[in-house]
DNA sequence: CGGGAATCTTA
DNA sequence: GTAAGATTCCCGT
């Protein structure tokens, strides 16, 4: 290696010069840990002092090519100095508790870059460099000191630098440099240092010495204690009189800025001597961090890549592989299908009993019915990876699907929902110490395939192991097992069933909206004085701000908005406003719904039949797709039109929907257990006209309709984590108006002031919000630098735990219904679920017999402090729906 | 063609 | 102020 070809200025050509560097610990950590002011795990655990300190290491190496490298730390323990000083101990603040979590981590990773770590109880980094400095330098070794502490420029000499690294570049101190800077030869920094102080290291200034008088005194005395002894040769009359005053600061100040070099630490070269990093040890490092970015850039390792995978193709393969799923406590089972449109082929399927190795059995070779039999024998055990495929699969197929152990994707979505839904490549990156699986693409060949489908299925089993320990740990595997786990077949059964869709009503609806549509963009066109695309808020903002000058009362990122707020605001001063509301509204529900849904019916059902998706929402509702069946419209008259359209299958039959009554505020009241809220429930009130009597402080029968409106959108907003900014946009009042509505609010229900007050404590202290079965969400925001950021955590750790626990008690609903319609020999059959509600298609002449059971199963799914009140309704289709059973007038 | 932003639909 | 998904435009690849 040459040093010529370092990133730095080459030393004097001479005899090859090794390179020590030492990196002053404390220093850097504190300056990663200000300068990346936040940065943290989905847990919330802070990590940027550790990634500062990784990318500064990386960084030395590259720039410096040491020979040897150490790092120096501070030892907790009070110094000489503190015993000496009690005001030392006053000036430096605690550490932060962000920084002090880190320590362990970044000892560890010093420890995977086997770099070795010096430190010395009673002294500082600091002195422990220099004594390291001393004790390696000289000879054909030079050494560098990485800080930006100032005090260590005394140190620097022939063969001692100073590094400083900047954002751009870095400040390199040699002797020269030091005498430009400070006047000084580097030996005489601790002195100057005494002299002028050093707020940043809580060394206190001199009164009346400043820079330039420190080096005049430090050129004429050649110690401090002559300067001391003899004020009285001092030329200025007040400089004398401030040495005199403040003598003793002077010596108490050199004792702290002087270093030690007698730190009792043996600096050993060869121990220091720089080695290959352990790379697997660094790797895992840096996924438990989630330092993505860097760990695309570092090879995984290798170990545990290779897994025997046997073809199961003759007698013989099919007897061990038999044998072996026999004594099997589980099998993970990875399907080989190749799905095309409204296609599916079966090619095979990877199966594993131990993680260890694997079988893949080709379709072709496989008689159907032993992994038909497999499948549906309850007694083996199978862990999946998206078990609702794999049942929609064995539906396809005839076959049915038993004994299912462990859903991948759900067991991580339940152990950190925030995630989302995990691929089967990110869970083993995660989770195992093994390369991802590759992916199954059509290009490769058979043989390549057969193994990564094998190889994926022996890795799905080892992570059946350990996602279902941790949520053994977490205690989250009743939720898992008893809640998340039977609901994928609810869910699998609703979907493949699917809703029926009466496409003539939305042809009528089409027709009439496009020809509407053509109408409004004339007019549109006509009022604008041009033509332009309706649908660019780009554009759109150019015809009304600049074309037409109407004034911008809300901006986005980008640009003015025109959304639905600004045009209502504008519709009284111009004609287009009103035209492009109307427009919108139209635009959206035919793009969206009226044009789109009949090309979704599936042409052998003549239904339609969406997507649930259970490992999606932070909360641990479910979601929709393909198409979205929990957004249908319902809030304005045009929209839902497009209900008539979604009707009961079968001649004879209707629709039954059933209805959580506010369940989220009920939720609220008895996770608060707030004794007014309770009681109104209790009392079967109408919540929003109490919660506007006892806001307006009137008799509820005095509650004008505006005053309940109110009201309900404050209850809404407690739910939602309130903020008066918030409240008051949507309230539009200003923001003192809904800050007095706020405090009015939680005046009269103290408990839930007291509820959002705990959650938000409990979140920052845990971590994590729970709902009422335990399910975690990490609220990592709390942890943040950025305010807005936090505070948006506040109101998460306040909403989450309601929202959720209305999700878990749907969920529950939903499986209890699934198994008692059929109980009680019913043919109603679950179609949707909206969040709140949950409808159903049955047999006209059911109706009455199934209303109590729906109701029993929903109504006891979770007993909570409130009644839970559901309100049923049945029609032929999801628009006209009468009243049904004791919850209706 | 993919991704982000804006907008709008729901609970 | 919470939680989602779909459509459209528009910019960058």
């Amino acid at each position: 290696m040459s040093t010529g070809g370092r990133g730095v200025p080459a030393p004097p050509a001479g005899p090859r010069v090794e390179r020590a560097v030492l990196i002053d610990g404390h220093s850097m950590c504190y300056r990663a840990f200000y300068a990346i002011r936040s940065l943290a795990t989905s847990t919330g655990k802070p990590t940027n002092a550790v990634y500062g300190m990784l990318v500064m290491v990386r960084r030395l190496q590259e720039e410096l090519q040491p020979d040897y490298l150490a790092v120096a730390f501070d030892v907790a323990a009070p110094t000489f100095r503190h015993e000496r000083f009690e005001a030392y101990k006053r000036h430096r603040k605690p550490m932060p508790e962000a920084l002090i979590e880190q320590w362990p981590t970044i000892k560890e990773l010093l420890a995977a870059y086997r770099i070795p770590v010096f430190e010395q109880a009673g002294f500082e980094a600091d002195d422990v460099l220099a004594t390291m400095a001393k004790q390696l330098s000289g000879g054909s070794r030079e050494v560098w000191i990485v800080t930006a502490d100032k005090d260590i420029l005394q140190m620097v000499g022939p063969s001692v630098k100073v590094y400083n690294p900047q954002l751009k570049g870095a400040e390199v101190m040699d002797a020269k440099a030091v005498e430009t800077k400070f006047g000084v030869e580097p030996r005489r920094v601790a002195e100057l240092l005494a002299l002028t102080g050093d707020v940043s290291d809580g060394i206190p200034p001199v009164p009346g010495i400043g820079p330039k008088t420190a080096v005049e005194l430090l050129q004429q005395f050649t110690s401090l204690e002559q300067l001391v002894a003899h004020p009285e040769r001092i030329g200025s009359e007040s400089v004398r009189e401030a040495v005199r005053r403040h003598a003793q600061v002077i010596l108490d100040n050199f004792a702290l800025t002087h270093l030690r070099i007698d730190v009792p630490v043996v600096a050993e070269a060869e121990r220091l001597r720089v080695q290959q990093p352990d790379a697997r040890r660094l790797w895992r490092l840096c996924r438990d961090l989630e330092f993505k970015s860097l760990l695309k850039t570092m090879t995984v390792p290798q170990e545990g890549a290779a897994v025997p995978v046997i073809l199961v193709e003759e007698d013989q393969a099919w007897q061990a592989c038999l044998d072996r799923l026999r004594r099997a406590q589980a099998v993970a089972l990875t399907p080989d299908v190749i799905v095309g449109d409204r296609t599916l082929v079966w090619r095979g399927c990877g199966l594993s009993c131990d993680g260890g190795q694997a079988w893949y059995i080709a379709a072709s070779e496989e008689p159907a019915s032993w992994l038909a039999a497999v499948l549906a024998e309850a007694s083996i055990g199978k862990i999946l990876y998206d078990a609702k495929a794999l049942w929609h699969l064995a539906a396809q197929q005839g076959w049915t699907l038993a004994g299912l152990q462990c859903d991948l994707r759900l067991a991580a979505y339940v152990l950190n929902p925030a995630q989302g839904t995990a691929t089967l490549n990110e869970l083993t990156m995660t989770h195992l110490d093994a390369p991802a699986p590759a992916a199954v693409t059509e290009l490769e060949t058979p043989a390549a395939r057969r193994q990564a489908c094998g190889r994926a299925a022996a890795l799905s089993w080892r992570l059946g192991r350990t996602l279902q320990e941790q949520l053994r740990e977490k205690q989250l595997d009743r939720l898992y097992r008893e809640v998340e786990l039977p609901l994928i077949e609810v869910l699998a059964q609703m979907e493949r069933r699917g809703i029926a869709l009466d496409p003539a009503a939305l042809s009528t609806l089409a027709a009439s909206m496009r020809s509407r549509l053509t109408a409004l963009t004339r007019q549109i066109y006509e009022a604008a004085g041009g033509t332009f695309n309706i649908n660019s808020p780009k554009q759109l903002a150019g015809v009304l701000f600049d074309q037409l000058k109407l004034p911008v009362t809300k901006r986005t990122k980008t640009g003015p908005s025109t959304d639905m707020d600004v045009l209502q605001k504008l519709s009284d001063q111009h004609p287009l406003p009103r035209l492009l509301l109307e427009y919108r509204e139209l635009s959206k529900l035919s793009s969206t719904y009226v044009e789109v849904l009949p090309g979704l019916l599936d042409p052998m059902t003549h239904r339609l039949h969406t997507t649930f998706h259970q490992s999606v929402t932070a909360t641990g509702r479910l979601s929709s797709s393909d198409p979205n069946v929990q957004n249908i419209p319902i809030k304005t008259d045009l929209g839902r039109q497009i209900r008539q359209a979604f009707v009961a299958g079968e001649p004879g039959w209707a629709l039954l929907s059933a209805d959580y009554s506010q369940i989220e505020l009920r939720v609220l009241a008895h996770l608060s257990g707030d004794e007014r809220l309770c009681r109104a429930f209790g009392q079967g009130r109408d919540i929003h006209t109490f919660t506007a009597s006892l806001i307006y402080g009137v008799e509820e029968p005095q509650v004008q309709p505006e005053m309940r409106n109110a009201a309900k959108t404050v209850n809404f907003g407690i739910v939602y984590g309130i903020s008066a900014y918030g409240l008051a946009q949507q309230l539009a009042i200003p923001q003192e108006a809904a800050q007095a509505f706020i405090d009015a609010y939680f005046e009269r229900y103290p408990g839930v002031r007291a509820y959002r007050d705990r959650q938000i404590a409990l979140a920052r202290r845990e971590g994590y919000v729970t709902t009422l079965l335990g399910r975690r969400r990490y609220i990592p925001e709390l942890q943040s630098a950025d305010g807005t950021l936090r505070q948006f955590g506040e109101r998460t750790a306040v909403n989450t735990p309601v929202q959720g626990t209305a999700a878990d008690l749907i969920k529950l609903a939903m499986i209890r219904v699934h198994r008692a319609l059929p109980e009680a020999g019913l043919a109603a059959r679950l179609l949707l679920q909206v969040h709140d509600e949950l409808l159903f298609e049955l047999p006209d002449s059911e109706l009455l017999r199934a209303v109590p059971v729906v109701r029993e199963a929903m109504e006891r799914a979770l007993r909570l402090e409130v009644p839970v009140v559901v309100t049923m309704k049945a029609g032929q289709n999801w628009l006209e729906m009468r009243g049904l059973g004791q919850a209706q007038p």
